[in-house]
DNA sequence: CGATCTCAAGAAAACATTTTCTTGAGCCGC
DNA sequence: GCGGCTCAAGAAAATGTTTTCTTGAGATCG
């Protein structure tokens, strides 16, 4: 009986596997493969033939056969902290086209910060034998990461990974866009600049925090240790960090937060008191979720591009899993980040509007890069 | 050479096999397969030795290589909209622990309402070899779908698909949830209610706009036909919506929208006019995403329950995929809506206070289910 | 003109499992 | 006491590919 014996007691499966069309186009199997995977060394008019035969008996490639014979299943993982967290849903779309653009399918897991579940998560990644697994948590905890780098696939981490020959940090720039928010609030203005960071635990959050620390005193500006708050990223704890910061004897002028949902808390916070954005406090988030845009008042936001993020995750994947990748040797790979600037800042009250103006023209305000579809 | 003979030409797989296992244990790999799968027929004294020996070599069943023999991959195929809007990353989540729950993987594509992205998509979960695919599009286009039809793997639809053996659909009861958000309005006093409706090439927007004029000729209430405008789910296009609204000449005291996202964009309308909500304009969601919670005011929405809507789809695709489910008849699964009262809701202006305070207590409104961590 | 070299294409091995088939030991009944 | 029956466990087939090895034809060169 000839493998292509057509036996079938399996359960499903009708669809046509490689022996037929081998068997169509009267080539070997060993063709058929070349043909598909286009190897160069296959006769033009057999190639045809076969491709014919292909498109006749609507052929497709079984996953799991290739994955199992050349050990590489064209998986990527991505592991984000929750997916409910308006911004990875934005990240997990552009690395999926991303992903998917380079033949490689994405599994997706989040670890809802709970290390039975991450460690869960990375066993499931293992045993569906991915390619490699970008870790965009921003700060998983170490334990679960040794579980992965054990294993010698090719990592991605953002912000700090450990320092290991298969791994690849995502560098990004946070003081770039968080000098920037401070220098703009400064040239409006203010003097008391309050920040709300993320959960210490979390290294970006520190980072975050340093970055701000650091470009308050190279403007010479004091920040009262009741100045910063520590939050955990999400919108209710931005709403009571607020308000721990609205008890305070001397308030801020303006608010400067470790990512968007924070951000969007405080607004809520304040909107439940007298005081108005921007004219009584100035909020700054950090992130630019396409929800920021479309806040009361819009936000003011330092971007950290998902685009650019994700678009850097694949490449580095890429460059550890794909033999021969031009990249394969750069181990840090760096992302922006850049204010943009909307209608949440303004002059702190009090300060003379034309003095303000001076510095700061409305003109050089930033509309996000316009493609709303509707009105 | 004997098969475990570790010759090792892969790339990489240092990961212990089935063959280890075995020798380790002293038995053949039929009863090494037999034991992970918890087939009964074996020693127990054997099986603990199995296990034993599992645990001290670390190791992990090949999913590639189970799933081409066995031809079920446990993988789920979950097509959604489009990721980035709300509604769906809290879907996908409660879908993804089901399934993980019950040993499924979980492949997520959306179709951005793109006919070449949708079709790329199921071309990709057909050559995965999903075990069933639950497409929570609301509506996909039905030339697409043949596609996955063709195939005879199981299907979950949500609110409407082909009758078909292989394909199961969740009947979601608009009716319900939409008649009490009306009757709810009607009893504060509303007399003149609009409707912002979605895309209504999607069966789903036709659906829940009927459910509206139903239920609003229930209680003889006349819906001009300026009343009813077409949005497409979005925030843009629910605040551009209700600039068409307020437009009119005579103005509705209360606005339905067929999903949250539509509201908020309602709400965000409204915030750039003089009009207050609820005191001016009442504005009720649909869906109920995490976020109606927490805006300003809090949205008054017809909850469609995420967790229900994931557990039945992942009920019914088991009912198909397992032989003898008990389940394996029932073609319709029901999911219920009902109103959740928050602040986005109130007596038009000019209603006595007090008798509208009879017919809806304050204390009747619903807070949320109370699970915010902070505060 | 024959021996070697090149190279395209087929044959077969390998991949890690599940599942069917086979074997052989223990047991029961006659 | 022995033939058949049961059943646990091992042997081997099967799954659909990729990749290595083999083959054989045509080209090249001495």
């Amino acid at each position: 009986m000839s493998p292509a014996g057509r036996l079938r007691t399996n359960r499903r499966t009708e669809a046509a596997n490689i022996h037929d069309v081998a068997r169509r186009a009267r080539v070997s199997i060993a063709t058929v493969s070349r043909v598909v995977n286009g190897i160069s060394t296959v006769d033009p008019d057999l190639a045809k033939r076969v491709w014919k035969a292909v498109e006749e008996v609507g052929y497709l490639p079984n996953t799991q056969a290739r994955a199992l014979v050349s050990g590489r299943s064209r998986i990527l993982g991505l592991i984000v902290s929750e997916i409910t967290n308006p911004f990875f849903p934005e990240l997990v779309q552009e690395f999926e086209n991303l992903a998917v653009a380079q033949g490689y399918e994405v599994m997706i897991g989040s670890t809802n910060y709970d290390a039975v579940r991450t460690e869960a998560l990375i066993r499931r990644m293992l045993q569906r034998g991915v390619d490699g697994v970008a870790v965009m948590t921003f700060g998983i905890e170490e334990a679960q990461v040794q579980k992965l780098v054990r294993h010698e696939f090719p990592l991605v981490f953002a912000d700090a990974g450990p320092d290991l020959p298969n791994v690849r940090v995502l560098k990004v720039n946070y003081g770039d866009g968080i000098r920037e928010a401070v220098q703009h609030l400064a040239a409006l203005g203010h003097r008391r600049i309050a920040f709300i960071s993320g959960p210490l635990r979390m290294r970006t959050a520190v980072t975050r925090r340093d970055a701000f620390t650091k470009s308050m005193s190279e403007l010479g500006l004091a920040v009262p240790a009741a100045f910063i708050v520590e939050g955990d990223h999400s919108m209710e704890r931005g709403k009571s960090a607020m308000e721990t910061l609205m008890a305070l004897a001397e308030l801020p002028t303006a608010v400067i937060c470790s990512n968007d949902m924070t951000a969007i808390g405080v607004l809520h916070a304040l909107d439940e008191t007298t005081h108005k954005v921007p004219e009584d406090i100035s909020v700054v988030g950090f992130d630019d979720i396409r929800l920021a845009q479309f806040m009361l008042p819009p936000l003011t936001t330092v971007r950290m591009s998902c685009k650019e993020l994700a678009d850097a995750a694949v490449q580095a994947l890429r460059a550890g899993i794909e033999p021969g990748h031009t990249q394969a040797g750069q181990k840090e790979w760096p992302i922006a980040t850049r204010l943009v600037v909307r209608r949440s800042t303004d002059f702190p009250r009090g300060t003379l509007p034309a003095m303000g103006k001076l510095k700061q023209p409305k003109a050089a305000r930033q509309d996000p890069p316009a493609k709303q579809p509707g009105a």
